[in-house]
DNA sequence: CAAAATTAATCAAACGATTGATTAAGTGGA
DNA sequence: TCCACTTAATCAATCGTTTGATTAATTTTG
């Protein structure tokens, strides 16, 4: 049937996201990937032509998520701009702790960057959302909500600086943190709200003009 | 003669030092790394052993380096905690950026983790450094200076985190800052004072207790 | 409907290329 | 001569990929 197939590959392609974030493209032999999955070898290369064309199917399945993710946020005319950035904050840490392995391989690309086309692809995905987060803060600064000497950019590498850093270095953080970053519920439940926290009490004060109501 | 000999172990530990950190330890491969420093291949195995003595030796060279790093910092009993924080952070993104290669390598291997022992290793020592930041924020908390609410794990976190960010997606991060990241001398000049700078007015608000001497 | 023809999916086996590593022969200075 | 160093040649192993054969499913034909 139709719908086998599509499972079937949509199956190797979870496996292979997986090998791959866990020890590198390079890192992956075909024979490990296919092994794993439970096929053969040789459907790797019929259903998605090269190893590489498998990475990169990966990347595609994923990427039509990424696009749709924060189009919405910078539209909503209502909210103020420090409302907007509880919102991206929100999403963001909600998002990136699903999809795991993919960021984890995500970012090795982008560290190493080989494969030129697929690289840029990316790059030109996630300069994107950056994009979208910056208009929201100098939107912020403009409208005189947020401090404007703010350093719009390193805002930006904080929050995509502290995600990388806890989903990359899985034994430094656990042992930092005191839990295992691999297990899923605690990281639901205690690590999400606790990154979220510390984020928005860590902006708040560099990015936001306090009016002072009390006017002690 | 004998000096010649650990200049040129010293030349292709810095070779490969470049090109693992380019494309990893499983993309790069002895052939290329004896061909970019101009030794023949069999060198490699008969002053390191292996490719992964190879590896190893480069972090051997470094790991010295790493242990005196910050150990002065928390034994100076006249500073105040921010002044401590201060100092490190100072110190910590003046080290970084002068050991970039290394830097990359190293985020590399935590982060796919498959050389146990030197894993481990690399843990303890990052742990370490980790712990002796960790004791300044929480020795300001105990003394009144910080707030006793500051999530200390996560502003660790955040220190590592930015730099990892922005040495390990240089495409992104050049497009971001607009320069290239690449350029030791803008690198130097622009961009350090810039991210200390950032660091200190991020910190100082979320963690510092104001003393209000103004007391309007 | 049933037989034939076509297509898609799967497999074990093998391909040439490249990998990390080793060998044996040679080099030149002490 | 001895010893540390250097080289080209070579090794078995593994790599990603291709092959030809086989089975299962689908479509076409009579």
């Amino acid at each position: 049937m139709d719908k086998d197939k599509i499972d079937k590959k949509d199956h190797i392609l979870d496996v292979a996201e997986r090998v791959f974030s866990e020890v590198g493209f390079d890192g992956a032999s075909t024979r490990m990937i296919s092994g794993e999955a439970g096929v053969n070898m040789a459907m790797l290369n019929y259903y998605f032509g090269s190893k590489e064309g498998l990475f990169l199917a990966i990347f595609e399945r994923r990427i039509a998520t990424f696009r749709s993710l924060l189009v919405d946020i910078n539209s909503d005319g209502q909210a103020s701009p420090w409302q907007k950035v509880l919102k991206y904050v929100d999403m963001y840490v909600d998002r990136i702790f699903s999809n795991n392995c993919f960021q984890k391989m995500l970012y090795q690309e982008l560290s190493v960057g080989k494969r030129g086309e697929l690289s840029d692809k990316i790059n030109k995905i996630l300069l994107n959302n950056v994009n979208e987060f910056v208009k929201i803060v100098k939107d912020g600064i403009n409208s005189g909500d947020f401090k404007k000497d703010a350093d719009v950019q390193l805002i930006c590498a904080t929050i995509y600086g502290i995600k990388n850093y806890i989903m990359n270095t899985p034994y430094v953080s656990s042992e930092m943190f005191g839990f295992d970053m691999k297990d899923e519920k605690e990281l639901e439940e205690k690590f999400k709200p606790r990154l979220k926290n510390y984020l928005i009490a860590l902006l708040k004060p560099y990015l936001v003009i306090e009016h002072d109501h009390t006017n002690k």
